[in-house]
RNA sequence: GCGGGCAUAGCUCAAUGGUAGAGCUCUAGCCUUCCAAGCUAGCUAUACGGGUUCGAUUCCCGUUGCCCGCUCCA
């Protein structure tokens, strides 16, 4: 269905119902940047109420953070990304191929020039590939959103809007564990928007400059304080049961995929079908130096397979790089460990060390490094692991809009057809969850009666009142809006209490009575 | 960032170097006992800026935005 769907079709849908509004229409709109209107709004509030019951209220292991879009310049500097992608570019005019200015001077034996402005190349630079000497100015590119603090537009006074929530995890992680009442392992979540300076923002609102993110910082055990406390370390080897309980012996690799499993599975509730939905799970070269591992939850939109959440295991790097950059120990003390280090022996200990450091400098570590880890763990301190389910709340909201789009030819009694646009949203997500309706508006004890009942249906969901035009009208428009059920209140309910529900996916009506129609609407809202 | 295409009402489309039109939607009213029914009335548009011209929505230039391909996506 949704790989069949032109995205001009979906995109004029959403204008038209509310959804999906250009930013800054008005003044001809500005690339990159979308705003959500009366429905879309609903529905990405659902999204959101849907993540944090999951992630956060349904768990007694995750907490919640919600932190300032602004934060020190140095965060940045610390997680990498003031560094990670500011590097120059050029490009060469002739072949169309873009080179690192800086690694294209050095290869030709040139210096790249400093500028007031940034940089600029030398005479005499040529493209690598074509060999033409047609090349761009130098631009940067880094991705980060600058701004100033304050009344001073200089250096000292800039900032940057964040390209992620999560960096502000690791850098209150010592707040939250403190006041939290948590330990290890635990999670903290956030969600919110970031900013990022896309080159090229795309596909409607699939890559946007600004944009809302939903992530999960899940702190683990380090496996070598897992061996020592547990004796053992569970990897996906011996077949743990990632849909029960969490396990103390569970090693970073079984963590990281009872995380793909549960993500997976909350996707499926919020009515993204399983055959949809797909994992890339990176390999070498596409992992960034720091992640173990590394899995895509993608979805299959109408314009190609695309990421909907990254879900990295991420190692200590995070931490430790904070802990660098600050100079403020982001460890934990971890009772048990302490307890279990306690208990082994001396020769124990440097055999344990000893493997320790054996794994460590076949990954390419210092066996420094390593001696210094284990020293600590046996003090019971070691900085968390982490597990990142990072997901787009508005790639989440454009796949669940392509996903529920749906055109159906009707045909009535009289053999005449009919085209029915329906967006089949869960109800969970569902921006409206029913419409109230008189069958008629000019019957005042009909309508009083409807008022009524719109009046107590309201108070337990976004409830939807339309008395104009004919009946079959309002159940279709309530079809476009995504609305799973509409009521009608009748000549009968005025007798027996009883109102039509009908069912926006198969247009079927039952009589239901008010406290039968709340229990069921409960019962599939869920 | 490069190349190509496009831009008229909320949506889909028409027309024109000289008063911009339709269907649907929407609003109000009438009617209406369950699937976009009917009647009446109404709102709403040439993306923005400049040029040519007596006059530009139409021709030209620029900008912005959207779509497609490439590129990019730490």
């Amino acid at each position: 269905m949704s790989k069949n769907l032109d995205m001009e079709i979906l995109a004029s849908l959403c204008k038209r119902r509310g959804f999906i509004f250009q930013s800054s229409e008005l003044y001809g709109g500005i690339n990159g940047f979308w705003d959500y209107g009366p429905l879309g709004s609903e529905l990405k509030r659902n999204i959101r109420d849907a993540w944090w019951k999951s992630v956060v209220r349904a768990r007694e292991d995750v907490v919640g953070l919600d932190a300032s879009i602004i934060m020190h310049p140095d965060i940045w500097k610390a997680s990498g990304h003031a560094d990670g992608f500011a590097d120059p570019m050029v490009d060469c005019k002739v072949c169309r191929k873009r080179f690192r200015a800086d690694q294209l001077c050095a290869e030709q034996g040139l210096e790249l020039l400093k500028t007031a402005a940034g940089f600029a190349l030398p005479d005499g630079a040529a493209c690598p590939a074509c060999g033409a000497r047609d090349l761009t100015p130098p631009r940067s590119f880094n991705l980060m959103f600058k701004t100033f603090i304050g009344p001073v537009e200089d250096d000292s006074s800039s900032a940057w809007l964040r390209p992620e929530t999560a960096q502000a995890i690791f850098a209150q992680f010592n707040n939250i564990l403190a006041t939290s009442r948590q330990k290890v392992p635990f999670g903290v979540a956030q969600m919110g928007k970031s900013f990022r300076n896309e080159i090229n923002p795309r596909n409607y609102t699939f890559r946007s400059r600004e944009f809302e993110q939903m992530e999960l910082e899940f702190f683990i055990r380090p496996d070598e304080a897992i061996a020592l406390i547990c004796g053992q370390v569970t990897t996906l080897a011996d077949e743990p049961d990632l849909a029960g309980k969490p396990q103390a012996s569970w090693g970073w690799e079984v963590w990281h995929r009872y995380w793909v499993e549960q993500r997976l599975a909350w996707y499926r509730a919020i009515g993204l079908p399983a055959e949809d939905l797909h994992q890339h799970w990176q390999t070498g070269n596409e992992l960034a130096h720091y992640a173990r591992a590394c899995v895509d939850i993608e979805y299959a939109f109408p314009f190609g397979v695309q990421e909907l959440e990254g879900i990295a295991a991420r190692s200590d790097f995070d931490l430790c790089q904070h802990q660098k950059r600050s100079g403020k120990p982001l460890d934990v003390f971890d009772e048990a460990l302490k307890q279990a280090a306690d208990k082994l022996d001396v020769a124990a200990k440097e055999a344990f060390a000893e493997k320790v450091v054996a794994e460590w400098t076949g990954r390419g570590k210092s066996a420094e490094d390593a001696r210094a880890f284990v020293t600590k763990l046996y003090e019971g301190k070691f900085v968390p692991h982490v597990i990142e389910p990072s997901a787009g709340t508005d790639r989440l909201a454009l796949a669940l809009l392509c996903n529920a789009y749906d055109e159906e030819t009707l045909t009535d009694d009289k053999g005449k057809t009919d085209q029915r646009t329906v967006m089949r949203f869960h109800p969970a997500i569902a921006p409206i969850k029913l419409g109230v309706f008189p069958l008629v508006k000019n019957k005042p004890e009909l309508y009083a009666k409807a008022r009524e009942i719109f009046a107590k249906l309201q108070r337990r969901w976004n409830c939807f009142w339309d008395e104009s035009g004919a009946i079959g009208r309002r159940y279709r428009r309530m079809d476009e809006a995504g609305t799973p059920w509409g009521v009608t209140v009748d000549f009968q309910t005025l007798e027996d209490g009883t109102m039509t529900l009908r069912d926006r996916d198969s247009m079927a009506q039952v009589r239901l009575t008010l406290p039968q129609l709340i229990e069921k609407l409960d019962d599939e809202i869920g």
